[in-house]
DNA sequence: TGGCATAAAGTTAACGGTAACGCAACGCTC
DNA sequence: GAGCGTTGCGTTACCGTTAACTTTATGCCA
């Protein structure tokens, strides 16, 4: 029998040898068709694209990262992925280095520190052009070895620390300063905080943070934290409110740490009977996207997540082009809703 | 002068080579110890790994991803980040891959066929393990790419059409169909359908010909379609629903794409005076985090996004492992909720 | 003690590209 | 028409790792 178990169309990816081979050029001169057309023959580089064209070529990063320079690998490293977080910052960074041709690899650690360091380590294995992360906190192997890799690091979403390389973001302990100012003008006076604080999430400390100092410096009686380790939601939110105003019935208004939170507070309150705005007030953080839809709308703070996006893919095309590091600020927004409308102030 | 400009800390990334010279063995040896630790003797495996946490080694995979027959990559294509439609998808898929050594790369396709080629390409040049991709409707270049790869590919999210090779989801078109029948069971006759349906998202499509079909099934008049082309938001679902209702203000139900669109018609609605769920009952699909959080609470459709993840997850792990393709569906559920709940029904 | 399986390490050759260099062929100048 | 720069392509040498062999050391049994 002549018959063999010949290639079941599984037949091998085609290389830049095959296309060369049939073409009848060297393999460096397909190479150069498709890395600078313009120093081929425009007859050959078409004959050299419609083989391509013809074998399904489909050139292999992972040789080109490692013969060449660069990678076209942007690491991003997020600490959460749920609720509408950071999935928009990740939604306009990533179409805006696409169009650079850097392919975004994603890790999240949910917050946890371990996590990091396998995922930041995990990442600097496939030598990425960039990495971006959020916050400038990191555990101190975590900053040696971004330190180390010598390639651009953007930090984003919080710029109020040691930054390593370049951030881009805002400074949390002045959105909770805001958050408390905001609520002393509108005739609040017993501020309670309520919200998910995970150990790691140091943005949501700082936040915390501000709120407490500038009701400090009002002279208002301190701060009545009720928090929970876990990741936030609106069962959480409405627990805790629970709870809180259980054993806090003076209590006149609650700052969240998120809009989702906030969302269950409001739910309790109505719950309760409490009237939101007039016998409590209630702001957030986050601006998520039902947060002018909910009863009364929330009044939340509103960071510009697809400008830190963008920005964030400029500063690393900005870098890897040989630009200084640097911290930009991105402005956020106060946006007072019904929640914090008290009518008798 | 004998100074020259040396190495300005910006060392040389320490390789297998480095270790192996340091240690004094081959840099196979030290490969080995990496791979396959028992087949290296206890006391040398202790040095090697030593240098490699002296020097900070971080392997090379795009290296071993040449060298080797795997590439520990695994492509994730989603048509949008936005909101939470897909985030907790990907969140849960990346945690459970993570553990078995692979990574996620992602590409976003925002409901674009071209883009989605583009990326499929790019994403295939990086000789990926597996794709997991949303939609089982792709154009036919993208089929046909993704057959050639010869790696296993997971449709994820829709399972009702033509699968290339695993699919892990559930059939949209039964969703659509289960809202018609749940707002006719409610007392509901007039049904109207408001949403973002973009050119590319058969989803929608789907669940908009299933509420059609069923309605028509029950006899009810023609469902009214007002629809829009840009993405679902809020505001889109405001200034649909006014503009519906002023149309035709005999309608008693709206069936939206998504929950944040239906979080604008209820605001709409609310200004328009129309008393939800007496006037005129709303229902969703999606579950966002704020759909219980809306006034009054939203009637929507849970898919189990999480599950989905896992189920994706599993199904990668099992493909590489040789296992055969299958369909997977995986169960949903009609949250009834407030919105559709017509007392003088 | 010789023979032979086994364990532990070394050797060599890819993997699919890129980059530096070399070398013809061509056109231009004087 | 000799000299010279330019254009267009081929040669060669890696990039860092893995896999298939080969070699050497070790133990075991007859």
């Amino acid at each position: 029998m002549e018959t063999e178990i010949t290639d079941r169309g599984a037949r091998p990816v085609p290389t830049l040898a095959s296309i060369a081979e049939r073409v009848g050029v060297s393999v460096n001169t397909v190479s150069r068709a498709l890395r600078a057309p313009n120093t081929v023959r425009p007859e050959l580089r078409r004959r050299i694209n419609a083989a391509m064209e013809e074998l399904n070529y489909v050139p292999n990063r992972l040789a080109g990262g490692l013969s060449g320079t660069r990678s076209d690998i942007v690491g991003v490293v997020v600490t959460s992925l749920y609720y509408s977080e950071f999935a928009s910052i990740i939604d306009t960074l990533q179409s805006a280095l696409l169009e650079s041709g850097l392919q975004v690899m994603l890790a999240n650690t949910r917050y946890n520190a371990d996590q990091e360091l396998k995922l930041v380590r995990s990442i600097l294995s496939w030598r990425p052009a960039a990495i971006a992360i959020i916050g400038v906190d990191h555990p101190p192997k975590v900053v040696e070895l971004l330190k180390a890799s010598a390639i651009p690091i953007i930090e984003m979403w919080d710029t109020d620390g040691e930054v390593i390389d370049t951030a881009v973001g805002f400074d949390h302990t002045r959105v909770g300063a805001a958050q408390a100012d905001h609520l002393i003008a509108r005739g609040y006076r017993r501020i309670a905080f309520i919200g998910s604080v995970r150990e790691n999430d140091r943005r949501a400390q700082k936040r915390l943070n501000g709120l407490e100092a500038a009701a400090a410096v009002a002279g208002l009686p301190q701060v009545l934290k009720h928090t929970a380790q876990q990741g936030g939601s609106p069962a959480l939110g409405e627990r805790l409110a629970f709870e809180l105003i259980e054993g806090h019935p003076e209590i006149d208004a609650i700052a969240c740490n998120s809009d989702v939170v906030a969302f269950g507070v409001l739910r309790a309150l109505k719950t309760l009977g409490k009237r939101v705005p007039d016998d409590i007030g209630v702001i957030a953080f986050g601006d998520n996207e039902a947060a002018g839809c909910v009863t009364p709308p929330l009044t939340t703070v509103r960071p510009d997540r697809e400008r830190i996006g963008k920005l964030t893919a400029e500063a690393i095309l900005a870098r890897i082009n040989g630009a200084e590091p640097c911290t930009t600020i991105v402005e956020w927004e106060l946006v007072a809703r019904e929640s914090t409308h008290k009518k008798n102030a």
